[in-house]
DNA sequence: GCAAATTGGGAAAGCGCATTCCCGCTGCTT
DNA sequence: AAGCAGCGGGAATGCGCTTTCCCAATTTGC
């Protein structure tokens, strides 16, 4: 038994197919209503569901928002697709997902899918990147978005906007101040901090990672200080470890080792800012694994504030980003933003906590 | 500029819509070899993308799967979503997004909407409830996925079958051994805990938690322990911590406050079981705020070992599910299992990590 | 009281594509 | 050399729905 069509339930309830369409759906003209009655009852009587992709293909809108990520398990992008499937479930549309591990081809791939489904908006929620390997990529991802958007659609896009479009036509750019906080963060920190600063960063190109390292070396050179060190790995959980490691045997170099605190003179304490919270654990977990302490051995830092991590011991200092409130803004049409081409902002907040606490004595 | 169309790709093309409707996808008749490059060359040109709603309803098929959770930014459903995800690409479809906070009423409209899509199959990820609350809705929700599987629609579901669903045609359920798995789990710590044992556990009527805590209620019968307390609170981080708040207000009572450890006997120590990691969390942090550490003044477990939670110190002791390969074995015609009605299982592996050492007293 | 405007419903034309059927053609058999 | 299979392409139909257009029956205006 295949699923009950307009016309069958029009047939029972002895009205046009046109009729029918009419009282079931949210039409201008509406039937008198008797009739309407008895099409609802047919309707329900034969368990009528509409068919979207007709309807779609008839009114050409499918009500459908896609939603490109890098990796839907990262807590990062789990927490915009939350905002995006709020603002969604709003506009009453649903959303499709593509993850694409960050690579431009696949990206460029989801966005050809979603324009075959016709989506309504997109948006894509993956940090950019400027790497020349990817020169091409991008420029392919940004056609086809402008082909997208020529056609009518929407995007939004989280963070920067997307390399090489055309136009700004239907693009909608949800501003994360990246630089500005981290230059932020790095002044709080400098205050209290008397050692040097290392920072473990994303791979080179990738826009996010890069804004926040200059906004941190700003926020450095502010405060007097000289550049930190960058340690260029993985945007994610393992790329903070290795980092992690490394900075490890450097520490140990220096002799925080072991127990036993005061040696001659102990070298001031390191601080690391990892370009976001996941790696910062990474590093932390790898620090700890050669016996080193947070934050007697080192202080360290992330961003993003993370939710599933805020009870992480020692507590992370970050920079908090409303994530969820991000992933709303980004859909097009949602939110108090500007409709149309334009950029919203929103904004972070500095939150200093105990993996960034001078003194460093494990407290009880 | 509207999207192109086949017909217009054809006229450029000077062939028939038929014919280039046969070159651009896989069709059982392929044109000549100068026609289909002729075709191809035009499609190209004006940038062309076949409308998948169109397709969709000639095919009646739509290349889509519809996946319900009840958040997606958890980390148990998105490390579940991963899985379907990958599940989906390989098979290349898309997935539909649907949130529901486990609400069956949503449920239901969830899967009418991806019967409106003609979605291929479906995954619901959700823990089932079989609160008396919720018996319509669950009524509701098996008729609804009932009729979509009389319609041809496969539906996969992870943990328990579906109440109340009318005949096994056309589900496929992922079988997770919650309640041998928690047995193990509690036959394991009784080897090594002499203290009372606690049940932080979802609300009653949620099968996946009601199956720990009978799980673990068994294993510590198996050990010729008594029964331990359970304490229903919400299935989240934040029901966790209010539970943990009123356990630390009874080991407070008992006399484990402060730092100096040995008071006058002190009383065997409390050996929590959260029904999952993101309640153990909440209730880990509840306990600390109250001044206890762990496993010093209590011992806590968890369950399903989330991967962003393995850093967590100290560290959490669970049992290990395998979340991503969970998703993509919940997809219809995914996986090596049983094609169809059918169970197919996976297992688990009881991981014991510092948070139940015996002892207690902090390591280096 | 009659023309004009309004209402309420149906017929029909697509939306963009897949697919079945059909037809002219080439190449083969006997 | 005539007949037949087989192939390559086009015309036409239908997927399920929306929406314009059209027509008959009422209301309204003066």
């Amino acid at each position: 038994m295949a699923a009950s069509t307009l016309t069958e339930v029009a047939r029972l309830a002895g009205v046009s197919p046109a009729t029918a369409s009419r009282v079931l759906n949210g039409s201008a003209r509406t039937p008198g209503p008797d009739i309407a009655e008895r099409v609802r009852k047919a309707a329900d009587s034969l368990g009528y569901i509409p068919n979207a992709q007709a309807q779609g293909l008839a009114k050409s809108s499918s009500g459908l928002i896609g939603l490109i990520v890098h990796d839907i398990a990262d807590p990062y992008f789990a927490a915009i697709a939350r905002g995006v499937q709020a603002a969604a479930r709003h506009q009453n549309k649903m959303v499709l997902l593509a993850t694409t591990a960050g690579s431009p081809a696949d990206e460029r791939a989801a966005v050809a899918a979603f324009a075959a489904r016709r989506a309504d908006s997109i948006v894509i929620a993956g940090s950019r990147s400027a790497r020349t390997a990817d020169k091409q990529g991008n420029a392919e991802l940004a056609a086809e978005l402008d082909r997208y958007c020529r056609n009518g659609g929407r995007v939004g896009v989280v963070g920067h906007a997307v390399v090489g479009a055309e136009s700004d036509e239907g693009y909608h750019v949800v501003g994360v101040p990246n630089e500005e906080l981290a230059a932020e963060l790095a002044r709080e920190l400098a205050a209290s901090h008397a050692g040097e600063f290392v920072i473990i960063a994303g791979p080179e190109g990738l826009l996010t990672s890069d804004d926040r390292v200059r906004g941190f070396q700003r926020g450095l050179a502010d405060a007097g200080l000289p550049p930190a060190d960058v340690l260029h790995t993985g945007f994610d959980r393992t790329g903070g470890y290795e980092a992690g490691m490394e900075l490890a045997a450097r520490i140990g170099a220096h002799g925080g080792s072991g127990q036993a605190g005061a040696e001659a003179a102990a070298p001031p304490r390191l601080c690391i800012f990892a370009v976001n919270d996941v790696m910062a654990i990474g590093a932390t977990a790898a620090l700890r694994s050669k016996g080193l302490r947070i934050p007697r051995d080192a202080a360290i830092a992330g961003f993003d504030d993370i939710e599933t991590l805020r009870d992480f011991r020692p507590a992370l200092s970050t920079v908090r980003l409303p994530l969820e409130e991000i992933g709303r803004l980004a859909v097009p049409g949602a939110g108090s933003g500007t409709v149309g081409a334009g950029t919203v902002g929103v904004t972070g907040e500095v939150t200093l906590r105990r993996s960034t606490e001078p003194g460093g004595e494990p407290a009880s």
